[in-house]
DNA sequence: TTGAAAGCGTTACCAT
DNA sequence: ATGGTAACGCTTTCAA
């Protein structure tokens, strides 16, 4: 067995309390030990190869310097999901800074049971892309430590620090994008899961009320189904919609294949624009314009903000904010055009 | 605070040892609770929101089911580096499934303290991509739990449990390739750092040995600095080289764009291969044949391996392979061609 | 300045 | 069948 506190003790022939002291230098308030006796202890430490037991400490001290992150929607780790990657790099990079480790744990993100959030072995809890039930919300209302929400719309639970992309501001921006190259019929397309989830709602709805500040007609909110049925209909030559806004990049990629399978081009029949604005708008046919949410950033000032509540001795000292807005940006590829009969639809 | 097990154990009236046997059923070997006793301790641990101590729990059994992963050449984790993508997604994929929580720990992956690996907090430890020096060979002699590593030539450490990808098979495959596209002039590049590497050192032997196996000329390393002066050369009439074999994807993305720089055409004036076959490799100009190592399932099968060294109680019962090499394919794509000059060059 | 002892929350052995 | 007790490794208060 690894070398303990009281075997270090035991060989520098002082007290326990003595080694921590020395070697751990958490010596409350006016504990001293005088120098020889230090060295001897530092010596044998050495020798015995003494490190530490995190877990021994964290348990005495209810610290233990490690964050948890919680995906409520955890497909896979991988390529073809870029936000994950995005928003790992965030968090780890803002929490290696402060000394903090990293956990994701099956029992929370595949299991979904959040009631052992406060098992002990976490300071602070990150929370991805949450559904709010009975369940998640009892589950924050009980927790011992701090929780901050990342990619989840303002205001949906109350107390709770929300990080988030502007989706109204995104989809005024996409809105009025599409509408300056002369479209009008323009269709918001989501998937069967997404649309049940917060934030498909929201992004709906900040999609249909840009069309209104646009005047342009109340839209149509389609779910696109794997059948792919739905699309047939813009494969006529008096297509109901010009231009397809999509929930997500990889949703828009669904949606290239199937116009590409239905005989329907892009963008001289229908536009299409993504959400994200991953490398994989480069390489679809053809590159797809994509709303481009800073992932990165409010990765890393979610965590940020979860260490401050974790390191907070004095609540009150210096408030932050609730709830935290990013602006998204429009990349603009190859996708998108005006729309067919349009002036300059073959320029 | 949160309620403990004692806690619990006062509000049934019993003692805390049945609880523990009840709700957390390790109850040793011969300990039974009466149903009714039982029934009662439910009850109270439901009312009180008892939850397990996980830090309590790992102390006193020694057991963590937290695994640590370890980069040593951490940079960062984002959509620049597909590796650490692929790598956690096997990673995590495998650990998930058995229970097991994935911890990045900067103590040991930024400030490169080895020691620590047994700190108590985790049950085993993947190592990717180590670099060796006494400092990392004593850490892993010294370590009192067990190792896997990743990503390193087979045999670099006696006795550690090693899975790699087949640069030997990898580099034949390569210069196979070239060779009957009409390469006879083919050079291996490699940046400064990864030259010092042991998995650099072993790619490029493999390169030189391919060489010598295809009955090619003894072939340069050509260490490629960001001044790009070595690429002059591949802009003169006749160049000493008609293929480059690049030591990753990024590095040979750098080339590509020295090519372009230089007003070297790829391929047609001289062929350029990666290494990793990233999605990266479709967005090069050129797009970038590359090798392709099945990054994903070799994260998966070192972890599953370290889960059995992890769980082996009986120790020799069924001996796992010390070293898994792993076959590389090649995925050709349009940065390679015949050399110039040859019969079909311009075709 | 130093040591002894209690306790963090859990589990396992040994009694009863 | 059940409860007391010690121990996992560490920190901190209290007493000397």
């Amino acid at each position: 067995m690894r070398a303990t506190l009281k075997d270090v003790a035991e060989a520098a022939g002082v007290s326990p309390m003595a080694v921590s002291v020395v070697l751990n230098g958490t010596g409350g308030q006016k504990v001293t030990v005088s120098p020889d006796k230090a060295k001897l202890i530092r010596q044998a430490a050495l020798e015995l190869r003494y490190r530490p037991n995190h877990l021994a400490q964290s348990l005495r001290s209810q610290r233990t310097n490690q964050v948890a992150v919680v995906f409520q929607h955890f497909s896979d780790i991988g390529p073809q999901n870029p936000y994950h990657i995005q928003l790992l790099g965030g968090v780890t990079s803002a929490l290696f800074k402060r000394g903090y480790a990293m956990t994701l744990c099956p029992k929370m993100i595949v299991d979904g049971d959040y009631a052992s959030f406060s098992d002990g072995r976490f300071d602070g809890i990150l929370w991805c892309r949450p559904d709010f039930n009975d369940v998640s919300l009892e589950a924050i209302r009980q927790s011992h430590i701090p929780i901050v929400m990342m990619h989840v719309p303002p205001g949906t639970v109350p107390g709770v620090p929300t990080f988030c992309a502007d989706n109204e501001g995104a989809m005024r921006r996409v809105v009025e994008y599409l509408k300056s190259l002369g479209h009008e019929k323009i269709a918001f397309v989501i998937d069967p899961v997404s649309i049940r989830s917060v934030e498909g709602q929201a992004r709906s709805q900040a999609f249909i009320s840009s069309m209104a500040r646009a005047e342009l007609p109340t839209p149509d909110i389609v779910v696109f189904e794997q059948d792919h049925s739905v699309l047939l209909r813009y494969a006529e030559p008096n297509a109901p919609h010009t231009a397809l806004v999509c929930f997500s990049d990889e949703l828009a990629g669904f949606v290239l294949k199937s116009c590409k399978a239905y005989g329907v081009e892009v963008p001289k029949h229908v536009s299409v624009v993504g959400f994200d604005s991953s490398p994989f708008c480069d390489n679809t046919q053809p590159p797809l314009t994509s709303v481009n949410q800073p992932v990165r950033q409010i990765a890393e000032a979610a965590t940020n903000h979860l260490l401050s509540l974790v390191e907070q001795t004095d609540s009150a000292a210096n408030p932050l904010p609730l709830i935290s807005l990013y602006d998204c940006s429009l990349d603009v590829r190859e996708s998108t055009g005006p729309p067919p009969g349009s002036q300059d639809s073959d320029a």
